[in-house]
DNA sequence: GGCGGCAGTGAATACGTTTGCAGCCGCGTG
DNA sequence: CACGCGGCTGCAAACGTATTCACTGCCGCC
């Protein structure tokens, strides 16, 4: 059995196939008569426009590629929080009319000339590619490149980003636990260079230290990676320093979670002992025992900003980086400083 | 400038367009010398071909879509275990050289009409609709659909399915609990008809009771959605029936972070006092104070499963539903029943 | 020596749509 | 009355590729 196609619903209705089309957009071009009755035919047939000869046709395409990177998103812990970043941004895709492709594949010149040149989308947003700068300045700053980049937000960088603001988060957290009168703040994360991530969050912790008149204390900063594995281990070293300290700054909800188990096993409760402060708010740790006060990004406006910022570059208008604030949620594992 | 098309490459290599069209596509008709100076070129000026005119041209598509129910999954706290299927579905998509459509929006005759009709994929598999069997029946069974659910399978029911079999996970988590010497293990879990995946893992906690002799007793049930608050409150429930009991199953992980809290409140420890196991392990669940012991889904090989048994039904070889086992991860929240 | 077949290539067409252009009709205006 | 113009519609030409069919040499075989 033939396709159904635009020529069978012109004859249904008594029109050229080409009043067909313009009907099924919208086209003020056509009486509304026709149109109606255009569409009503089409409707009762189920027939939709082939998107293939559409694209094929017009030299344009309404989907949006979301690439991310294996290592980074979608298997390791932090997941729930790339998980509501892709559900936003297909959201807000579909709310434009767009289409959303998803692969993991490697980040290549291959696979952005694949996706570029065979025209499978319109415009691509890399996820998880945060530290991949100077490669990405190879890619993204090809003539008129439609790619977008969710990752920390350097000053000066090339290419087009949304990121979270970062040294705010860090700076949220620590004011929270000077209110509430502690002195002494670990922060417990890698603030190298690989983890840019990590260094606004640690520069926002050591703004607000400074606006309290301290400053930030070698002996209380571990370095970790970001999986709760080493947080816990980062909290042991911290321990094993006898250095004194009431609260803990963690760079990530995971390093957080590793140190209240860390704090639990060496006698330390949280909060009456230790306050601890995550980030990312990724949704188990409104569960855990006890409940965690982190630093939540909300996804749905990245998601939003997202699109929005890769529609303007579809369509070719200018479009500035932007960095979107996060915000604090108190739970359980922050209290009072006891003395 | 116009788009760079298989003509220019065929002027570039001195042959025709078809040569350059069955070069690209390894076509044994070509001379391999032909073919490679072929792909050099065009690898060369970075071209590659147009995917909207390929699937014009040939009438079909190496595209497959997932629709994933917005309640169901991507949000909700067990996005953890749906993110991992995602991923391990558009990795062995990729693997077949099939790209991934992901799209959010509410299943209705006209979703499956557009991705059908207008020849957006080559099939489709439906995450989250494990509740919808009836629409499903409807729609799955329309001639040649290719269209796979992932869901609960049911026995004779219509349309293909994979799913995980949650009677044998429900089994093992119960078996386990006996092996420790449990006798009065509680069932934490809603098993109306809204929910047949917990249905069946009740199935299978009967099972496990039946082999070692006993009867699932009703004082020992608290029904409960999948939230980790209502968690919470079905163990509360079930302490002030002041009935015995010293290990609960808990239909979900997030019921079971909550029903830890409410074990700790009532100064119940886990596992001391009473043995917890979870189902889905999501990722954070490893982390927590105690880490659980739960139910694993093995989503690679779902997402391999799914797949390929897709890729069937768009070649039209015939293809049987599925189920998939799971498996037990032991970590710190049961232990000996102590007396 | 003619003939069939095979390996390799090219010419030409079709896939289903969008869109520039031209045409038609009826009405108001000079 | 002629003319122009605006609202609507149809014609036909692309868009870039896959694929059918025909063609050319060339070899082997009777």
């Amino acid at each position: 059995m033939p396709r159904i196609t635009s020529l069978d619903i012109a004859k249904l209705a008594g029109v050229s196939q080409a009043t067909v089309s313009r009907a099924l957009r919208d086209s003020p071009l056509v009486r509304s008569e026709t149109r109606l009755r255009v569409q009503r035919i089409a409707r009762e047939h189920s027939y939709s426009v082939d998107s293939a000869a559409r694209s094929l046709r017009s030299r344009r395409n309404r989907t949006i590629a979301m690439l991310v990177r294996e290592e980074s998103g979608m298997d390791s812990a932090i997941n729930p929080f790339f998980t509501s970043l892709l559900a936003s941004i297909t959201r807000a895709a579909a709310a434009n009319g767009y289409d959303v492709l998803l692969s993991l594949q490697q980040l290549s010149e291959d696979w952005v000339a694949d996706y570029e040149a065979s025209n499978k989308a319109a415009g691509i947003v890399l996820l998880g590619y945060g530290d991949y700068r100077d490669y990405i300045r190879k890619i993204a700053l090809l003539d008129g490149a439609r790619i977008l980049t969710w990752g920390p937000v350097v000053a000066g960088q090339p290419g087009h980003f949304v990121g979270c603001d970062n040294r705010r988060g860090g700076y949220l957290a620590t004011r929270h636990l000077l209110g509430l009168g502690h002195r002494r703040i670990a922060f417990l994360g890698d603030i190298s260079d690989d983890c840019p991530e990590f260094q606004d969050r640690y520069r926002g912790h050591a703004d607000a230290l400074a606006e309290a008149g301290l400053e930030p204390t070698k002996a209380l900063h571990a370095a970790t990676p970001a999986s709760a594995r080493e947080g816990a281990l980062a909290a042991r070293t911290l321990l094993r320093r006898d250095v004194r300290f009431s609260a803990a700054f963690c760079a990530s909800d995971l390093i957080a979670l590793g140190a209240v188990r860390a704090f639990g096993e060496a006698g330390l409760g949280v909060p009456e002992a230790v306050s601890v402060v995550g980030f990312d708010d990724i949704p188990a740790v409104a569960h855990t025992t006890p409940a965690l006060t982190t630093i939540r990004q909300d996804t749905d406006l990245a998601g939003a900003a997202i699109v929005s910022m890769l529609l303007r570059l579809i369509v070719g208008e200018p479009a500035a980086s932007r960095l979107l604030a996060p915000s604090l949620v108190v739970r359980e594992s922050s209290a009072a400083a006891c003395c």
